[in-house]
RNA sequence: CGGGGCGUAGCGCAGCCUGGUUAGCGCGCCUGCCUUGGGAGCAGGAGGUCGAGUGUUCGAAUCACUCCGCCCCGACCA
């Protein structure tokens, strides 16, 4: 390609939108431009590097045994009655009428689409497994799109979906989607890791998040440096230590004035205790109804724990004026003690002995507050946020937190939509049973995003090799000097007999804009043809991610380059095989 | 949806508080000259319903009200 030729909008200041590197780089070197809120063009570059990674993804689920097809963007709303999830999901699924008055919505994810195929289409086990995926736009209706690619309302997502027989023909399947994405991330060349997640709305009883590991991740990972464990936050399990379990107390129920201590640290320091030895009471509406929930003072609710133990659909934290609105307590003064919503406590409250807590009245709290003796949770569990003083819930190592970005999420799902949908098949005996289903996504517009937060310095992306638009740009420093142009025509020709992807930059301008849009549009490797060729007979050759810089004869300039990228590429395919 | 901020040329911004000629600056763009190894220089030029509407006023980018859009923090997620 001639960069003379292609659209490649680059520039040099960096839109205000744009708050995330990805977003400004994006923008910067001409990859994307918004349409409104959440809705992206993806010019030709993006569009480039998200075709590679595109390719990536079909060459290993289609090894993985998994087959391509393509399914409707529009889907009826009739089948997500079907599935219940016309009431469940929300406002983030769009719905609109047709013509017709008749109901559909913007699909946000396929589960009942490829279901709907399945009950149609399958009805042997002997015509199991069966793994189908697509490439596709979603449209999820996002509260608030941001961070450009990171989470727009409209992104190309991977999802696939397998059928089985039983739970352990479905472990199976669960497991080469596993390796398949062990393997797409690896030849992505990026870092990553995989975690055991919490199953969402999607529902289902196991998952996996594979998590792309740069500073300016939204998720918070929690891995174990003694062995195996890695977790998301919102669902790595707090292990109780047995220490203190046996301990009663004694002390008698007490007020005790506490003007304007609102704040546990304030409680803490006015009554000469820890934060550790109060209960803190917080009020989250679940599923619109107010609940109480119990933590020590030095702990955080951690609201995914929460919206599981509760079973509900949506957990919302709410503020202080809705909380006496709808409840009449005081926020800062309240407790568990004969509170009279729903109370819920993390299991360590259970274990307090003589706590301090909220008397429900405004400037008091009690003292000698004792959990089972004062006060009876509807619910006991695991809700607060792990850290780093817990261990391993696996093997009581030490943690350590590192930030993720989302790209990749597989699930067990079971029957649920197998049973709501009525998709059966016929077993040896001739039983109807329903399928037992995995679906597994890759946002594939968010890769290109996290490859970008990733891997980039101050002057601009850096594109691992398996995602970058081209592999080389060849830079004419002498677009007026006949020896110069017609050896980086001769380079550029060469290198793409060699099937290599090249840029040629055969713009009228200056060496300088040159260098710095070759710098911004992250091409891996750069090769100069100008002054030093016309003198030395030599081509530069300057790596993009180390700034390494070697001087190749022109002869055999072409050659040397494409080996280089010929192993690098399968380095990153054979670490795996 | 709750909280905060912003809308002036393609991009980045000043002007607004304290209303008053023709609305500026940098980058980019066009023409010419010149220059050519890290976003050069000189000269000339094009480009604006000041987000929209209503009001106050002799007079509104500037003041008031309403609406729209966008960005940031929270809940959601590939």
């Amino acid at each position: 390609m001639r960069y003379s030729k292609l659209f490649l909008p680059t520039t040099r200041e960096t839109p205000a939108e744009a708050e995330v590197i990805s977003h400004q780089l994006l923008l910067r070197a001409g990859c994307i431009r918004k349409l409104t809120s959440g809705l992206y063009t993806y010019l030709p570059l993006g569009l480039m590097a998200m075709q590679k990674v595109a390719a990536i993804v079909r060459e290993e689920m289609n090894r993985a045994g998994a087959q391509e097809l393509l399914m409707p963007m529009v889907q009826p709303a009739d089948l997500w009655q079907e599935s219940g999830r016309w009431q469940k999901y929300g406002a983030e699924l769009l719905r609109f009428k047709d013509r017709h008055q008749r109901d559909y919505c913007l699909g946000p994810t396929h589960e009942e689409v490829i279901t709907d195929i399945a009950r149609r289409e399958l009805h042997s086990y002997r015509q199991l497994p069966v793994n189908l995926y697509q490439v596709q736009t979603k449209f999820r209706d996002e509260i608030r799109p941001r961070f450009g690619l990171m989470r727009g309302r409209e992104f190309v997502m991977k999802d696939a979906y397998s059928f089985d027989v039983d739970d352990e023909a479905a472990g199976k399947s669960y497991r080469i989607m596993k390796e398949a994405y062990h393997r797409i991330f690896q030849r992505c060349g990026l870092s990553f890791r995989a975690v055991e997640a919490d199953s969402g709305s999607i529902g289902g009883s196991f998952s996996h998040e594979f998590m792309v590991l740069a500073d300016t991740g939204e998720d918070t990972l929690v891995i174990c440096s003694s062995c195996e464990y890695a977790a998301n936050v919102e669902k790595a399990a707090v292990a109780l230590s047995e220490a203190g379990s046996a301990a009663e107390g004694t002390a008698a129920l007490t007020r005790v004035e506490t003007p304007g201590m609102k704040k546990v640290d304030r409680v803490a320091d006015f009554l000469d205790v820890t934060p550790a030895d109060i209960i803190k009471t917080m009020v989250f509406l679940a599923d619109g109804e107010p609940v109480a929930v119990l933590v020590r003072g030095d702990r955080q609710v951690q609201e995914v724990k929460l919206k599981n133990l509760l079973g509900a659909a949506e957990v919302e934290p709410i503020d202080d004026d809705t909380v006496w609105k709808l409840t009449k307590l005081p926020v800062g003064y309240m407790g568990p003690v004969d509170i009279q919503i729903r109370l819920v406590a993390d299991q360590e409250v259970m274990r307090m002995t003589d706590a301090i807590a909220g008397a429900n009245e405004k400037g008091m709290h009690l003292r000698g507050v004792n959990p089972g003796r004062d006060f009876t949770p509807e619910l006991v569990g695991d809700l607060r946020q792990i850290t780093s003083e817990d261990g391993c819930p696996a093997c009581g190592g030490r943690l350590s937190f590192t930030e993720g970005i989302e790209v990749g999420h597989i699930f067990k799902l079971g029957t649920s939509y197998s049973e709501a949908l009525k998709a059966t098949y016929q077993d040896k005996d001739g039983v109807d049973k329903p399928f037992v289903m995995g679906c597994y996504g890759i946002g594939v517009s968010r890769v290109v995003a996290a490859a970008i937060e990733q891997n980039h310095d101050d002057n601009g992306i850096i594109f691992p090799l398996p995602l970058a638009p081209f592999q080389v740009i060849v830079l004419n420093l002498g677009m007026k000097n006949e020896a110069i142009s017609s050896a980086a025509e001769q380079l550029y020709r060469d290198l793409q007999d060699r099937g290599i992807e090249v840029l040629l930059d055969d713009r009228d301008e200056r060496p300088g804009s040159k260098f710095k849009d070759a710098d911004l549009i992250g091409i891996p490797y750069r090769a100069t043809v100008g002054k030093v060729y016309e003198k030395d007979g030599m081509v530069e050759l300057r790596l993009r991610a180390t700034g390494e810089t070697t001087m190749l004869p022109f002869e055999s300039a072409g050659k040397q380059i494409a080996t280089m990228i010929r192993e690098e590429l399968e380095q990153l395919q054979q670490s795996f095989d």
